[in-house]
DNA sequence: ATGTCTCCACGTTGGAGA
């Protein structure tokens, strides 16, 4: 079982370049995050061509998530609960039936920038309604994979340049502490268990030449229930994705991240 | 290097968000 989390940052303006990674890694199930289009506007076609079911939960111009299984998909969750009225399309939860079945999300944490903002409190906010929800699915004892763009750095070595990041909202100090709290719950985090020798980032900024110059972040992550954790076999950043691009699609700015379970 | 990319607006360039 190979599950896969990709920020795409618009899943029509990339379709081509995440058409081509699929047909080459085919993953079971793939998150996928920053989708900035409504439901109706997904490219179901495209992926249900390549064998998927889908699950959207999308919005305009901003956010939108999706899971994508070669399994049927069911007990799909939109959101989280709490902070009413929040529109804000950035979690979706759902269990892939497979002969060994997984509870998978999408997760687009709030970037929080400018520290400072409401925007970061509601960063903290959401973090809270997160950890709630992954207690109550840790009590589950089932095989599940908080996976996704968590726009936190976890420690000073996943960033080029720590001191460029201490007033950056990804690295501040409670919201490292909250990523923690996740572990310190029962959550392993796969690249913990199988940090690859080459590469740890899945983040280069598209500004200031950060990829060429490899000034990268690890912001994208798969942190595992212990049920889960035990069967992992595999941890893959797919970093040469960055570099992608056709005629009609750019590279987004995330990369791929891959786990594989042997069940 | 306020450096790039995407989406949207009663569009034809500029603001917002990342």
């Amino acid at each position: 079982m190979k599950i896969s989390t990709w920020n795409v940052n618009s899943v029509n303006a990339r379709l081509e370049v995440i058409l081509n990674w699929f047909r080459e890694e085919r993953p079971d199930v793939c998150s996928l995050q920053e989708l900035k289009c409504i439901d109706e506007k997904f490219p179901y076609e495209a992926f249900e061509s390549l064998g998927y079911n889908i699950a959207v939960h999308g919005q305009k111009t901003y956010n939108g998530v999706a899971i994508l299984s070669k399994y049927p998909l069911s007990d799909i969750t939109k959101g989280l609960k709490g902070e009413d009225e929040d529109e804000q399309a950035r979690y979706l939860e759902a269990v892939v039936d497979a002969p060994h079945p997984f509870r998978v999300t999408s997760i687009y944490l709030p970037n929080g920038n400018p520290i400072g903002t409401e925007k970061y409190s509601y960063k903290l906010r959401w973090i809270e309604r997160l950890m709630a929800r992954a207690t109550q699915l840790l009590a589950l004892e089932e095989r599940t994979i908080l996976s996704g763009d968590y726009n936190i750095i976890p420690e000073p070595v996943d960033c080029y340049n720590p001191a460029m990041w201490v007033d950056d909202a990804l690295f501040q100090t409670e919201v490292r502490a909250a990523f923690r709290r996740f572990k310190n719950l029962g959550y392993s985090d796969a690249f913990d268990l199988m940090p690859p020798a080459d590469n740890r980032y899945t983040f280069w900024d598209y500004q200031a030449g950060a990829w060429q110059k490899n000034e990268g972040i690890r912001i994208d992550h798969h942190l595992m229930s212990p049920q889960a954790a035990d069967k992992l076999s595999a941890f893959t950043i797919h970093k040469a994705t960055r570099g992608f691009a056709t005629e009609n699609a750019k590279a987004s700015d995330h990369v791929p991240v891959s786990v594989e379970f042997n069940l």
